[in-house]
RNA sequence: CGGGGCGUAGCGUAGCCCGGUAUCGCGCCUGCUUUGGGAGCAGGAGGUCGUCAGUUCGAAUCUGGCCGCCCCGACCA
């Protein structure tokens, strides 16, 4: 990897499939080829399709307008998910104070090292500095900014909580947090990110285990249905547990270079919150007892799933349930009067689209040529585009290409509405297939720890058998940079033996290298 | 916090070793011709060379400090 680097950006331009003869090396838009850096490819598509940018603060990105619609459609998925299954939205402070955070114990001691704290509250100008924290303002008590909810949220949870009529409590908040990642990576990790967090209180350990496991299904259908992205359900191993959880239940995703992603969490967080906040309910038998807890939340590193899920050389690719907008139509006309024609001739495809309930943008704008278009709208991976020339309007015809594919056909307007609408049903469907295809390849079983020392290089996910302890764990981890991304659920477990130490295993766990 | 790389116009860069106020491409502006895969020609605008100090008649270039960013690792969603 680290040599692919230095040889530097070998530019390419997709046009080359269509005119191999032009020297496109001075062109501004490019991106760097998957198989030659697949980080560097990430992040000139993020840059390049317009998604994101690096800010000024440290570890900050700007989510830009294309990339923000996205993660809008993601979220409007989401709420509703979480609406229909009984949840409401509320909104908590982004300042925790210190010691809410230190009360629950494993809680800080896993997010401590990543805090920002503030610690004064005013500013005062000052002659040599021009502007100066006023020492004078010091606060009492310092304020975290939220790296997780939890702690403010059951401090709010006791005064909510008297009885079991109380109960459950289902709520969610849309929110930002911020983490003080030593390394960051746009949308993957970022010292501040855009997530949701749902946090649960319910009367019995049952009814909280068995929330956590509904929300985590709730990911799982999302990831599948609209992120078009095959996930494993799983629980974390204890060193991958939420700091504070009973269990930590998640979904794994394969990117294309056959590394694992985490792209969203689910918590059994038993007692331990409402012990350390004394949330306390009365029973129906007068019994005074701690409620039960879940977490679960995803973030906008699910932007990244989406990216090194479906992406390609040429730019981005978005499953059509997500996509902004899903169709653009470009004219290609010599001037006004051919412009005013086409749209004539279209507006009636375009009405049928819409009252479909399929976005479609009409790009009339003149100040940039069709070619330039193509190009644009295949960087920013809208699914599908189609095309009307003059000619098209002497066949009743447009030419429609898709994105997922690159294929592009001629197709006749009666019934192009219905045509389309299948087509993004067909797109949405082929890129779940594909990424389907690709985890299938990238997935194997192995027994012996020589063999899986092998398989690890190639990448992928790994099935194998593993002792139950914390050492082995360490020991594959320090050894292979593999971790064990999941105890898969389902599924029929086998036993057998583990791979480092030969002690028994009831079943397979999935080991793989992660972002 | 370690290792590597880099800061020159909006973006990407040349120049640096061998000091003489800056190269080229893209983009931008104007005009004409163009428009079915990032158009062509002509003209034009745009830069305190990251920052501070030092050496020098003279610093993008040499020396030192500082700041920032990116990539790789440790940590993590």
């Amino acid at each position: 990897m680290r040599a692919a680097i230095r040889i530097g950006v070998v530019y390419f331009r997709h046009l080359l499939k269509y005119k191999n003869n032009t020297d496109r090396s001075g062109m501004a838009e490019v991106i760097t080829k998957r198989d030659q850096d697949y980080a560097k490819w990430y992040n000139d598509l993020v840059l390049k399709a317009d998604l994101a940018e690096h800010s000024d603060v440290r570890g900050c990105m700007v989510i830009k307008p294309h990339g923000y619609a996205i993660w809008e459609k993601m979220q409007s998925a989401l709420d509703a998910m979480f609406k229909a299954t009984g949840h409401v939205n509320a909104y908590f402070p982004l300042f925790i104070p210190k010691s809410y955070l230190a009360k629950e114990a494993s809680h800080v001691e896993g997010f401590a090292k990543e805090c920002a704290v503030v610690t004064h509250y005013r500013l005062k100008s000052d002659p040599v500095h021009g502007i100066i924290v006023d020492p004078d303002a010091k606060l009492e008590e310092e304020l975290i900014v939220r790296p997780t909810s939890e702690t403010i949220i059951w401090n709010t949870y006791r005064g909510w909580v008297k009885s079991y009529r109380d109960l459950p409590l289902l709520i969610n908040q849309w929110a930002n947090v911020v983490r003080w990642e030593m390394r960051t990576r746009l949308f993957l990790r970022t010292a501040e990110f855009l997530w949701q967090e749902g946090h649960t209180a319910h009367a019995t350990k049952e009814e909280a285990v068995e929330e956590t496991e509904r929300m985590l299904d709730v990911y799982a259908t999302f990831a599948e249905e609209w992120l078009a992205m095959p996930v494993i359900k799983g629980i974390k191993t204890a060193s991958e547990r939420f700091a504070g959880a009973v269990d930590t239940y998640c979904i794994e995703a394969m990117m294309q270079d056959g590394k694992a992603l985490q792209a969203g969490t689910s918590h059994f967080l038993g007692q331990n919150f409402a012990k350390a906040f004394d949330v306390v309910f009365t029973t129906k038998e007068n019994r005074q007892e701690h409620v039960w807890a879940t977490s679960w939340g995803v973030s906008t590193r699910l932007m990244g799933a989406l990216i090194m899920t479906h992406s390609d050389d040429n730019g981005l690719v978005i499953p059509p349930k997500l996509a902004p907008v899903q169709v653009v139509v470009i004219p290609i006309a010599k001037n006004e009067e051919q412009l005013a024609a086409i749209r004539a001739y279209i507006e009636p495809v375009l009405a049928a689209m819409r009252a479909k309930g399929i976005t479609v943008k009409f790009d009339d704008d003149d100040k940039k040529k069709p070619g330039w278009k193509f190009a644009e709208y295949e960087l920013k991976g809208f699914p599908v585009r189609i095309a009307i020339g003059p000619r098209d309007m002497e066949n009743g015809t447009v030419e429609v290409a898709r994105r997922d594919t690159l294929e592009k056909q001629v197709m006749q307007t009666v019934d192009l509405a219905e045509k389309v609408d299948n087509l993004l049903t067909a797109i949405q469907s082929n890129l779940y297939e594909k990424a389907l295809a690709l985890r299938e390849r990238y997935t194997r079983s192995v027994d012996g720890y020589d063999e899986f020392k092998v398989a690890i290089e190639e990448g992928g996910f790994i099935y194998a058998h593993w002792d139950g302890t914390a050492q082995t764990e360490e020991k594959v981890k320090n050894e292979t940079k593999a971790t064990i991304r999941c105890i898969p659920l389902g599924g029929t477990a086998s036993p057998g033996k583990c791979m480092v130490t030969g002690a028994p295993s009831a079943r397979r766990v999935i080991f793989a290298r992660a972002y």
